[in-house]
DNA sequence: GTTTTTGCAAAGCTTTTGCAATCCG
DNA sequence: CGGATTGCAAAAGCTTTGCAAAAAC
């Protein structure tokens, strides 16, 4: 099932419950995810940690991750390389972000219409249990203006 | 950069000078691709095309499918467990797809509304060069009667 | 005192690459 | 012929897993 997924319940009460035993671990990965303003990978994440003086295994990154995925708090993306990019999911629904290829910045975007597109679309080919992925790339004003790399 | 991407330009003409010398093992892998109705990986395709007595090494096979997806002349997208997909794409541009979790039949939708949404969210967000990728998935008909599996 | 979690190293996967042999034109 | 292509095996990533030590409750 893919990352950005309609899915995906994610009740108000008790998301951290599913997580299991809270250690200091997942707490450390959680704020670093929290405080991730894009989509990082759980190497990206795990070296941040390390650099700040966390002491975490590479491991633990992927698990935390992939739990706080399952468990609906986060959204991930599969880059075109094939990496599993995490981000924060702050509401109760997915989102669909827009990604600049040069500097890695995104913005969430507003798909009400693509939400129903694929609800429609689905319908109208006797699918039911639809779940969708939307990725959307592009160069952002900065990186058109100023030469590549952040 | 995704498969299914806008940004592709597949000109009608020389699209097959793109792939360089014609061998019988391309000529064979895209034979392949193009009787393969639905999205298959690399290594699925090569393990039919030695079950049918071809001999084709499996690198190539990934070559030619990079080739033929570079050129245009294929979709390609993400499976959840990162795996590449790739699909002939008959006409010139690029398509969206619905596909089966159960079975992983796949059927051609109509996404005129998601090309537009994603030219004018890139746009209200001063992005250009925009790009995309969407996944639909569900559980089609035959499946949702029947047990699991085709 | 159990039971879960961690972290390391090793294994698993898909995909890419190096390079001699081979094929196409 | 001469350069492009193939195929094998090895390498490269990213991610997962096995298992003993450590932490949580």
């Amino acid at each position: 099932m893919t990352s950005t997924d309609t899915t995906i319940a994610a009740g108000a009460p008790g998301e951290v419950a599913r997580l299991g035993r809270s250690t200091q671990q997942r707490a450390t990965v959680l704020r670093a995810l929290v405080g991730s303003e894009d989509f990082v990978s759980a190497q990206v994440l795990h070296a941040r940690l390390i650099d700040e003086g966390a002491r975490v295994g590479l491991s633990t990154v992927y698990r935390t991750l992939t739990a706080l995925a399952e468990a609906g708090l986060a959204d991930t993306v599969r880059d075109p390389e094939g990496e599993r990019l995490f981000r924060h999911r702050p509401g109760p629904h997915h989102r669909h972000y827009l990604r600049c290829r040069t500097c890695g910045r995104s913005v969430a975007v507003d798909s009400h219409l693509v939400e129903t597109w694929a609800e429609r679309t689905a319908t109208a080919n006797d699918f039911t249990e639809v779940a969708h992925t939307v990725e959307l790339t592009g160069i952002c004003a900065d990186c058109t203006t100023t030469s590549p790399r952040p």
